[in-house]
DNA sequence: GCAGAGATTTGATCTGGATCAAATATCGAG
DNA sequence: CTCGATATTTGATCCAGATCAAATCTCTGC
């Protein structure tokens, strides 16, 4: 399995912000140990308390961080292509805090933790860009945090199915890009009450047809749902 | 107010991870900005949605970092000494997306942003302090979101008081070191159910004598708590 | 195309925690 | 030390969302 990269994704990883900055032969050394694995669905790829042994990079597919507590699980984030996941217990050396499965098929490359770390200390636009990606990171988890204290659940699905529609290209219909199931594992809710907050938005112009989501005014929904981008907007 | 620091915080400041290492003329950099101001309890240092313009190092007393939408507010986490606080958006030039209040009368220390993020480009130990701060407040949250969607109020303030008990030293009695307002905030949930968490956890010999708490038999509620490092554990 | 497994929806009920109201305790200022 | 303000506790009730059960629906592999 282990092989040296295509050069194609070799070139997408390179894109990265994590990586664009840095020196060609510290990003050739992170690359001489790197490989790509293909995954089918729903095969964990690591399980929280293991260490970190690499940094993981979704080329395609999708994955889904989540974790468990007392027979427990909740869904903590969903990870999309190109984006590196778990860079903060790799930096620490630390054990992982979540653990990780596919979602899709999915192509993952990997980059042994030790090499990340022997390059972060040496190169110092590496060292920069890893303080704006896990800044990057933080942030999001804070808002996060605050959509799940400061809203209902009808509330974080109206905001969801907003920035959704946004990120789709802002057509009145879209497709929903998951299951419901799992939707409702990371909206914090059971799919039961994901069903009936569907219809609880009935009433601001939403109706559903299996994946497909029609918003017929978001000016209705954005009345109720009141997006704010220190809560809703991820890019910042 | 403004003025040069007293030699004694410069040297506290000096000795926080974050600027341990770094090399002393840029230390002097970052010092010849800053100020130190107290403040009495209950005063609202930041507001969510401004941007960053100095970084925050709590000295003494303790700071609530909090947050609201649409009329709701949440207690997102407490700083004590000796830390700094809201270093993401410092770095990222990005807005602030929580607010600070004092909950007791607070030394804290101010350094321009921008000087943060001019030492930030130049000195590449600093950098990597940054990253090893970044990482650690992350995985916090990551903690905390846990905490939250893992486990029930009960189980959150049986973690709390194990946590805080070897915090204090260990002993079967120790001291709440905030109000039960607060503590309910931090915990998510109201102050009378607080009340009667308390109350449920008395099986489990917790006694409670106004900000005096006793665990009778650590095993007992660790046998309830479950508690586990890789959400309680605040030092990885 | 069809069977069967899994996903989604619907209905009924239960429960953790919030809210409202009121009593009691605590603390700081004078 | 006492008053008044604030914090905490207690009781009653309410509500969001979970759980349990069962009825569809929708794929996927053959």
């Amino acid at each position: 399995m282990r092989m040296g990269l295509p050069e194609s994704v070799h070139r997408d990883i390179r894109e990265l912000h994590l990586f664009r900055d840095m020196v060609e032969s510290h990003f050739a050394d992170l690359m001489r140990g790197a490989y790509v694995q293909n995954f089918p669905p729903q095969i964990q790829l690591i399980s929280e308390g293991e260490t970190s042994d690499f940094l993981h990079i979704i080329l395609s597919g999708s994955v889904d961080l989540f974790s468990t507590w007392n027979k427990r699980e909740t869904s903590m984030a969903t990870v999309r292509p190109i984006s590196t996941f778990i860079l903060a217990a790799t930096i620490r050396d630390a054990p992982y805090l979540m653990s990780a499965r596919t979602l899709t098929k999915s192509r993952i490359a990997l980059i042994p933790s030790q090499d990340v770390r022997a390059v972060f200390d040496a190169d110092n636009a590496f060292a920069r860009a890893i303080v704006a990606e896990l800044a990057q990171c933080y942030r999001s988890m804070v808002k996060a945090q605050k959509d799940l204290k400061l809203r209902t659940s009808l509330e974080r699905l109206a905001n969801f199915l907003l920035r959704q529609q946004i990120q789709s290209g802002g057509a009145a219909t879209f497709e929903l890009d998951f299951e419901k199931r799992h939707l409702a594992a990371v909206l914090g809710m059971t799919p039961e009450n994901l069903s009936r907050a569907f219809k609880g938005l009935q009433p601001y112009g939403v109706e559903v047809d299996g994946m497909q989501i029609t918003i017929a005014d978001p000016k209705d929904l954005a009345g109720f749902a009141k997006p704010n981008p220190l809560i809703d907007d991820h890019s910042t």
